[in-house]
DNA sequence: TATTGTTATACTCTATAACTATA
DNA sequence: TATAGTTATAGAGTATAACAATA
């Protein structure tokens, strides 16, 4: 079996891509105040119009339920989201975005994703769409594999 | 202009997805003492039959150079490569792989080529060759970017 | 003057364990 | 007994700045 060389690697260089297009939103993000792991769980709460569990959250983005308090400590601090209580369990704390956050969401997202864009350029409109798709279904095969 | 759901979002599945390969690859990996950002510097030794330097090293792998001296450091400790003063230039030091180094590297890419493989199984093997050849012209374009 | 390697520092991200209150 | 949220901590990754030796 020959192997390849690194610059061949899926691994690797799914490394590098990720690390290139989070660095670029991070730039623009920063003008909101705001970095990708913030912006993500924002994002989800303007989607979410009745607000997400934290539990919820942490399923979506991949992330252990403790480092979504943090976050949303973060952006509950900057008036971006609020913790409201679940009507039908005590233990839970929806996660609802503020008219701020709405707004701020709204820019941030159309900067950031014009950036990216951007930094793939690389690749047509077409590319990019089959790029999103091969991802989403590792993505969809990993989360149906936790479950 | 509409916004796609963060589920649509290219940064956050190269995130995702990233992460997971990595965790993988990582998992794999451990075996041998490595992590893949020192396993990804002996990767590059193996395959320069008269080494590379440090700074060549931070240039593929899209890393500053000080990042670079502590995975040689780790590598160098472990008995996997040594550094070699250049021939050519005094200040420059060849990071070269030793014997052991080309039989862990061998090894240890066997195996973590196949759990990562496993990983994407969602996706064709000629998909995971689209996949791999778009993020290398992203990676390509980004290297060029900065020259 | 510029480049290579190095040291140092601070910050962010990731991984885990343990605890509380509720179910 | 299990689940949602929280706190704490340690380790790994990222980003900069500054310096000595050499070109």
């Amino acid at each position: 079996m020959e192997l390849p060389t690194l610059a061949d690697n899926v691994g690797f260089l799914l490394s590098r891509t990720s690390g290139l297009t989070a660095r670029t939103a991070n730039a623009a993000l920063a003008e909101y105040g705001l970095r990708v792991r913030q912006y993500s769980v924002l994002y989800l709460a303007v989607d979410a119009p009745d607000g997400l569990s934290q539990r919820e959250l942490a399923g979506v983005l991949g992330l252990d339920p403790s480092q979504v308090v943090l976050l949303v400590d973060e952006l509950a601090a900057a008036g971006l989201v609020e913790r409201r209580p679940s009507p039908t369990d005590r233990r839970t704390r929806l996660v609802v975005a503020t008219a701020t956050g709405r707004q701020v969401r709204g820019r941030a997202a159309r900067d950031a994703n014009s950036q990216v864009r951007h930094r793939l350029r690389a690749l047509s409109d077409s590319e990019q769409d089959t790029l999103r798709d091969l991802l989403a279904r590792v993505v969809r095969s990993a989360d149906a594999d936790s479950t």
